[in-house]
Parts: C-alpha cells; structure tokens; sequence
DNA sequence: ATGAAAGCGCTAACAG
DNA sequence: CTGTTAGCGCTTTCAT
C-alpha cells in the first residue's frame, strides 16, 4: 500500500511526529535524528500523502481554475500565468472548461469545494451570485482573472477595455478615417461594452457622432466576424476602417474583405484586440490592441495566494486594472516591418506585483 | 469549519454510517431514512470532504497531465480532449507545464504521487525510466499521448507519423516535386525520426534517394523553421518543396520564403504537420498533415480510466496508432477553395473506442 | 436496515 | 529535543 510514516518511523526508531517534524522542516530535531529519519525515507522510498496532510491542515495545494476553453489561445496563456504562479507557490491548479456554461460551471464549482481546493480563479464566469456566496460562507477565496461578474465584490485583475478600445479607435481617426464600424462582441459581455465605450469616447473626441449603423454584434468567433463584416460591407455604409472588439472576429472580417475583392489596408483598415499569437504572423500582420494575458493570469494568482495565506485576509477586495498596448502591424497601414516571432512575453521569475492597483 | 457528515448524522437522528450510505448510493437504506438524510444535507448545505474519503478509498478523482506548454495549441487540444474525458468519468485534471524539462517534469511527478492521483498522462515526456519505475511500484497507471518512450513499456496513443511524413511527401512527389527539403525536428524526438522515415519511404518508393543535403534540423518553432528554410535558400539547392516536420516551422519557413520574393506554391511549395488552427487561416492556407489532436487526448485518458477502474488492470499495455491525415490547402497548390472555419474537430459524446489498437 | 468501532496517514497540542 | 495522545472526516467491517 505504499510506505506510510509510521513505516519510517519504526525503521529510524522514532516516533511518527519526529518523522512529521523532520518533513515539514521543524528546526526542534536533532541533527543526527533528522539524518537517521531521512536515511529511512529514502530506504523505503517514502512519499508523504498529502490527502492525510491535508485532512489536517485544511490546506491542499490545489487551486482550481475555470476556464471556458483552454483551447482558446487566449485562455491558455492566462492558463499558463496561473499554473507558473501556482508551481512557484508549491500549488498545483485544476483545470476545468465550463465552455461557458452555467450548468458545467455549477458542478466544477462543486467538486473543487469537494477537493477542498485552497481558492478558485475564474476566467470565464457566467455563475449566479449563489454560488459565490456560498463560496464565501465556505471562506474559499476566489479571484476573476480577465472578466468580472458586476454584482459581486472580488478581487479581479482586468485589463482596461475602454482604454484599450479607445486607443484602437484613436489610431484609426489619425490616420485620418471618419467611418470606422464596431464588430462588437455578445453585448452581455462587459469587455465587450467597454470596448464599445472607449470606441465611442475617441469618436466624439474626435467631434464625430457614433453612428448605431455602423456597430454589429458578433460572437468573438471568426465565422461570427466574417458574418457581420459581410453584412457591414452588403450595407454600403461608406465604411473605411473597422474596429474588431477581438481578433478573432478580425480575422473573419479580413476574410470577408478579401473575399470581396478589397484590399487592406487600402481599401479597409482592421484592427483587432488581444493580440492573439497569429496576430503576429508575417501573413496576417494584424494591428491590434494586446493584453497582458500572461499576467492577468499570474497576477490573478499572486492576488489568491495572498488571500490564502491569510496575508489579505480581510482586507477589501482589490481590483487590478492593467493597461493594454497597441501594436501596430500591417492593418491599418503604418507597417513598421520589423520581423516579429512569438516571443513568449513571460517573465522568467514570477510576475511583478500588481500593477495600477486602485 | 465547514458541516461534516457528523452533523449531518445528529441533525438527521441516524449514524453516520447511514449517512455515509445514502451519499454513496447504497440501496439498503430505508426510504424514509434516506429522506431525512437528504434533508439534512441541504439545510446544512453539506459538501462532503474528497480528502477524508480519498484516504479510505484510495481514490482520488484525480488525473495529472504533464504537458510541455499548454499555450502551444496542439498540446491546448489534446489537453481538452483529456479534460473532456476525465470530466465523464467524473475527475478532475491537474496541468502541469513542465517546457520540456526533466527536473520540472520531474518534480511535478513527485507532487501528483504526493498528491495521490489515480492515474497520468504524460504528452512530454524527457523523464527517465526511473520515474517510470517509481510509479509502476506505486501501482500509478500512465499513459503516453502524442508521444512514446522507446524503452518504457505502457499504454500509448500516438499518430501514425511514418504515414504521416509518407503522405506529405508523397502529395509532393505526385505534383512534380523532385528536389524537396525535409525541416526535421530535433533529433532525438521520435515524431520528428518517424515523419523523416516516412519521407525517405515515399522518396524511395519515387525512385529517388534521400540526399542527406535536403535535410536539416530546426527546433519546431517557428523561428527555427525561419533559420533552416534561410540557410536551405542560401545554398541554392534547387529545392522547389519543403516538408516542415511541424506547422510552426512551416510558418517560418513560409516568411523565409516571402522574405526573399519568391512565391508560394509556384516558386516553393510548402507542406506542414499537425494542423493547428492558423493553418486553416484564409491569409495561410497551409496544407498539411493533420493529427487528430483532440482523440489523442481523449482516448489516451479512456485507456487511463480503463487501467484505473481495474478492467484493464494486468493486461499488456496497448498501442493505439491513429490515422493522419493530409489536408490539402493552398501552400502546394491544388487549392480546393473552400472556405474552412475552425472546426472544432471535438465530437459531443466522448471519444469512440480506440482504433487501430495493434 | 442501521449503528459501533476501527482505521486511512498525517498533524498538533501537550507533556516531559 | 522527542514521544504520547487526539483527532481531521470519511468508509468499512462486523454486529445486531
């Protein structure tokens, strides 16, 4: 059944809480004990069990993660922030695809209270409050990486999506275009709206009204940009630039221009926001607003460790809002063709501390 | 501290035995009592603690999945197969991201013994045989996905690369390609030998002998596949394809191409390996040869599950080879012109039985 | 059909 | 510095 303590505990001739001591670094042994204790761990080739430790600590070393789809390159770089941070905390983080829905999320919920995970991070969340009170009561910490739920108070890290959306349009209106359309996300989505938001913010700056017509919902996904630029361009609207609230749906629509015989950026200009990784290929060279990925992951997870730790214990929930970049490519014109591989834009040690914190 | 069993038990006026009954389903519980039980549950809101049972059981619910880099999307896919998979058999998965290093992936095995999982799949594997040994002593099921380990006998799913690396070639050869280059992977990774293998096969089997100057080795990565096409090109070998042993180096490969003004398919044609979704990219076309990524997963944690319920227990491990399969684009001509979306090759129910076991 | 008691493998006071 | 004694919350015989 595998070697327990008290395995060990006998073969050096000690008492199992000596063995306990030396396992979890108790300065109180003996040198020479301590030495005997881990000659016979080795002898019998012990591993300690951690659902025994855990039993009695109340701390496992897990953290759960929900995730719509770690599929999506998006997730899976916050994915990837997550479980580095998690690892550099001697965590290990469970995965679960709730593809977005309620019920799927319901049960994931459950069974990470189940595992007794030390806290959850939620990148997708379409939960109802009850499940978060009850997470609550359960004094499980949990933190919203990337999305957040309006009604409830958590820590989230987030990137500002009306600066972002801003700064997207803004580039357009300097390059001198006047009628620039919104491929706007499912509108219950708030990155989505506050796209939305700093879209119309450059606008009128830039003394121009929003023009509803020019602003069709689609569903983050290709096909769906490809739907709506289609329908845009059937419209004739005069339009001369194209703001894709993600770069998946900027994809679609520079297949649709394509497709129609346009040229970019001559004849439409597209920018994107992400900055997912085929952004960046030679072929595509899509402008587009990044995000921070890496590190809405890494620092959603430093933030829940801090709860953990009982660091932050009590304190008011903290909001993490980090800024997003454009990155000018082919698009829109502007190409500065400098030659741009993946660079994997993770820090080698852990993420800094929280940025832009209010 | 959260209700226990216990106060289940009082609340209900039973034992907790009884109570443990009806939360494992056992049917000798009298209806009424099962009731009361139930009721109590709620009222309390009871969540039964995995940890106290796991220790009795020996079971945890619990797969890990040690993995390279779950940012890369072949690994993202099959990691959603073997999510999918473990979350019909109600388990949960541990991802650990190891890039490809023993010590990481080392480490990581230590935590998911601690940790007691049931069962790991292993996609990268740079381990040594003796973890290998340490976790059949402890009776740990694994299995090998996408990926084998030459000397360790276990489970495996991987695809048919020597077809795979056949079939490309073989696309090439048909289209009047004499002089095609092959852009190996690192050597010492079995997909990349085995792709290599199959090219040699159907050169051969065209009458033509493999001319060692036609190959050279890059890293899977894109900028690897930059730096081996470039180096190809400089010394005018008069290759008019090229074979990329992944799509990634394909990528590369296709920017070296265009960086020196020469075209894609008439002056170079270009196939590449696995599929991943910017292959399908309006703006790429990449023809290739497709790994069903998403079965590799999923299947690879159906035999994890077969060994783990015990039905599989002591029978020799099994091989599963699956099918490749060429995807015919517009990087080698013969562009069919479709448009093709993102498929999400995922079937709804979980992954039919294995096929082509040997 | 139900309860009592023992135990899974570990940690955590409390003595000494 | 080390051992003893209780549990942690559940399952599992074994009785009844």
């Amino acid at each position: 059944m595998g070697p327990t303590i008290r395995d060990v505990a006998r073969l050096a001739g000690v008492s199992k809480s000596t063995v306990s001591r030396v396992l979890n670094g108790d300065p109180n042994v003996a040198e020479e004990t301590r030495n005997a204790v881990i000659a016979a761990i080795k002898e019998i080739r012990y591993t300690p069990n951690a659902l025994a430790r855990g039993l009695n600590t109340r701390k496992t070393g897990t953290i759960g993660l929900i995730i719509s789809d770690i599929t999506n390159p998006f997730h899976a770089e916050v994915a990837r922030g997550v479980e580095d941070l998690a690892s550099d905390f001697d965590s290990n983080v469970i995965l679960c695809n709730t593809d977005g829905r309620p019920k799927k999320e319901a049960a994931y919920i459950d069974l990470l209270v189940e595992k007794r995970v030390d806290g959850i991070i939620f990148t997708s969340v379409k939960t109802d409050e009850s499940d978060m009170t009850n997470l609550r009561s359960r004094r499980i910490p949990f933190v919203f990486a990337g999305r957040t739920l309006p009604d409830v108070e958590a820590d989230s890290v987030v990137v500002d999506n009306i600066l972002g959306g801003f700064q997207a349009t803004n580039h357009l209106l300097r390059l001198g275009h006047q009628r620039i359309a919104y491929l706007a996300g499912p509108s219950h989505v708030s990155a989505s709206m506050d796209r939305y938001e700093g879209y119309c913010q450059a606008l009128r700056r830039a003394g121009i009204e929003p023009d509803p017509q020019l602003v069709i919902e689609g569903d983050f996904k290709q096909e769906g940009g490809y739907r709506a630029m289609s329908a845009l361009l059937d419209r004739s609207l005069g339009i001369t630039a194209v703001f894709a609230a993600n770069d998946y749906m900027a994809m679609g629509a520079l297949e649709a221009i394509y497709e129609r015989g346009l040229r970019v950026p001559e004849d439409i200009a597209v920018v994107g926001f992400d900055d997912i990784p085929f952004a960046r290929l030679h072929l595509v060279q899509l402008t587009t607003v990044a995000q921070p990925k890496y590190d809405i992951g890494a620092i959603a997870a430093r933030m829940l460790f801090e709860r953990i730790d009982g660091k932050a214990q009590d304190e008011p929930s903290r909001r993490v809002v980090l800024p997003p970049r454009l990155v000018i490519r082919r698009t829109c014109g502007e190409y500065l063709g400098q030659r741009d591989f993946a660079e994997p834009n993770r820090p080698s040690r852990a993420a800094e501390p929280p940025v832009g914190t209010t």
